[in-house]
DNA sequence: TCAGCCTGAACAAACGATTGCACAACACTG
DNA sequence: CAGTGTTGTGCAATCGTTTGTTCAGGCTGA
């Protein structure tokens, strides 16, 4: 059934040598011209599709890139893959999937699996700040890069967004409208970006000399309903804010859930700002004024520096520091009286 | 760097072949305890991970299954290839998937690199009715599952939501609240799913004797702009409908913006019902009265007959038509007056 | 004329794992 | 003790490509 080689050097009536460096355009080697166009044909009139397990076998190189998601029914990483799966394939590559789930144990297990299928590089979007299994991964000198999340301290082979400035424009903006209590609905503190965010909260409400109150900063989960949880904290405070940063765009979903099952109104109660502008994807983000994070273009920055460490053999220099930027939408106001 | 049987027989003394037998529990060969001993310490001592590529090609079973996909970062396919991916992993397969943009030049380029690859099936979720590439494909004998959508008329390789039976059951729900002027945004007619469900919308009226007037369906595109566009058109009609099914929730959504802008209210003016039940993924679609689409289920599903096809070297015997289930909530209501 | 040099193509050895077969050593059985 | 199994292991071919080397002929130029 399917062509080979050997098969279409029989009926060509070479050697299979001479058909692979017919078909791969060797260089090294010439081939007369009545050859070369008899085999064209007969590969064109056969369909000829080379084997790439054998090819990789044989060169070493998969033109395979594996990826550990946390999970792809989640919108943001949804189109961090579409943004990686866009680069790769312009460069020819594929990309095996592994969901793990947020599982530490899975992360292993996928990366275990994807390197016995001899992938030509790693691209791991489930990072912690403290992560065995990466580290184990740096001491083998495999190529990989880290996605929207880094260890710390932040390695080379890292492309992230700009978390600490989000961070401070977020909490600038909600000053700059005259607001002084400000709290922070958090992620984990075990992810860099959970982290760095809260890091640029704090800095920058003491920089303005502004309340410091711990009461202030709840912890969410970067999901919906830890956004709807820690308002809801935020809200039976007995002095509450009028401002709330919420670590991403879902959280800040459900503070607004929180807030309106509280009857209260947003933006005229209280401001609300997020941060990755999934609005184009969660149709309840529309409004929301937040931080916005090219995720497609981080996507493609990642696979880029992932391959330029590949095809170059070259070891990354600095981490890529994905720029990000305020869209100010209708979910913050002025600070009330 | 990468341990290979070779140098692990080397190392145990003991040729490739017994390590082979023994990493993979030979049932036909016997090794000594002794032996065996031998070669497992040494094997986890140094971390051996079987090359895949190289068993594949001896195999001729590469354990991978390739995914084409219109855009993994529309939640609904993100969500069906989550099902897929969890089916497949929990059979030690692995997944690559490609996005076609629903371009059928990409599908078919799609389908020629996956099967370069040596995938031991194929999931396409990217079916038109008239489909030359999947024609073609059919021709090949290779195995694959059509999901979601499927050629007309639909083969038994299919595993396809049961379109029929939730527009019929959509309608029907309508017609039960008062209505009578109903109106359809559909999809496509080149897919199975908007066709079908168009299908099982007229029928509904004609069963009803309910006025068919062919201003009452617009054409959609699956999308939330071709919602709002397909929904504008009907507001400008001389006679407006009171009802409205949307071929799915995106669609539905943006009727529902259209509406709202019109300065009118859903669902005291008009009714609005989706399809596929996109609610936890799309906030917007919160309370809206939809069709439920199991789609992580029907993501497993379609693996699972996939398999079937692979392990039992066995030809599907009928489609697998998921069940659907009305959902009411808010945004459906009784006629106007 | 012949050493030397192209040209075009064949040869063969990998890559790493799998697997049918061969075979030595040993243990039974009658 | 000859004949017949077992048992444990090695051997070698194979999957489909790639690629360094070899080699036969034809051509050049002194």
């Amino acid at each position: 059934m399917a062509m080979t080689l050997k098969e279409l050097g029989r009926l060509a009536g070479v050697h299979p040598s001479t058909v692979a460096r017919v078909l791969n355009d060797d260089p090294q080697q010439r081939v007369s011209e009545e050859v070369r166009g008899r085999i064209l044909a007969l590969a064109r009139e056969h369909g000829y599709q080379p084997n790439h397990l054998a090819r990789s076998l044989r060169t070493k190189r998969s033109f395979v890139i594996g990826t550990a998601i946390p999970d792809i029914a989640n919108p943001f990483f949804a189109i961090l893959f579409r943004g990686i799966e866009d680069a790769l394939a312009a460069s020819r590559y594929s990309v095996i999937l592994a969901n793990t789930d947020d599982e530490p144990a899975r992360e292993q297990g996928s990366i275990d699996m994807l390197r016995g299928r001899q992938v030509d590089g790693l691209l791991i979007a489930t990072a912690r700040r403290e992560d065995p299994t990466i580290e184990a991964l740096v001491a083998t000198g495999f190529p990989f890069v880290l996605v929207n999340r880094h260890t710390d301290p932040i390695p080379p082979n890292a492309v992230v967004p700009d978390d600490y400035a989000g961070a401070v424009a977020a909490v600038e903006h909600l000053i700059g409208l005259g607001h002084r209590r400000i709290a922070h609905i958090s992620g984990s503190d075990e992810m860099s970006t959970g982290h760095t965010r809260r890091g640029g909260y704090l800095d920058t409400i003491r920089r303005h000399h502004l309340p410091a109150d711990p009461d202030m900063t709840v912890r969410g989960n970067f999901r919906e309903p830890g956004g709807y949880q820690g308002m809801r904290q935020l809200l039976d405070l007995p002095q509450r804010p009028t401002a709330v940063f919420a670590v991403n765009d879902l959280a800040a979903v459900g503070a607004i859930r929180a807030i309106e099952e509280a009857g209260l109104q947003v933006p005229r109660d209280i401001s609300i700002i997020g941060f990755n502008d999934l609005s184009a994807a969660i149709g309840a983000a529309r409004l929301l004024t937040t931080v916005r994070l090219p995720l497609h273009n981080m996507g493609k920055a990642a696979a880029a520096h992932l391959l330029a460490q590949i095809t170059c053999d070259t070891v990354a220099r600095e981490p890529v520091v994905i720029p990000v930027e305020l869209v100010v939408r209708q979910s913050t106001g002025p600070a009330p009286a």
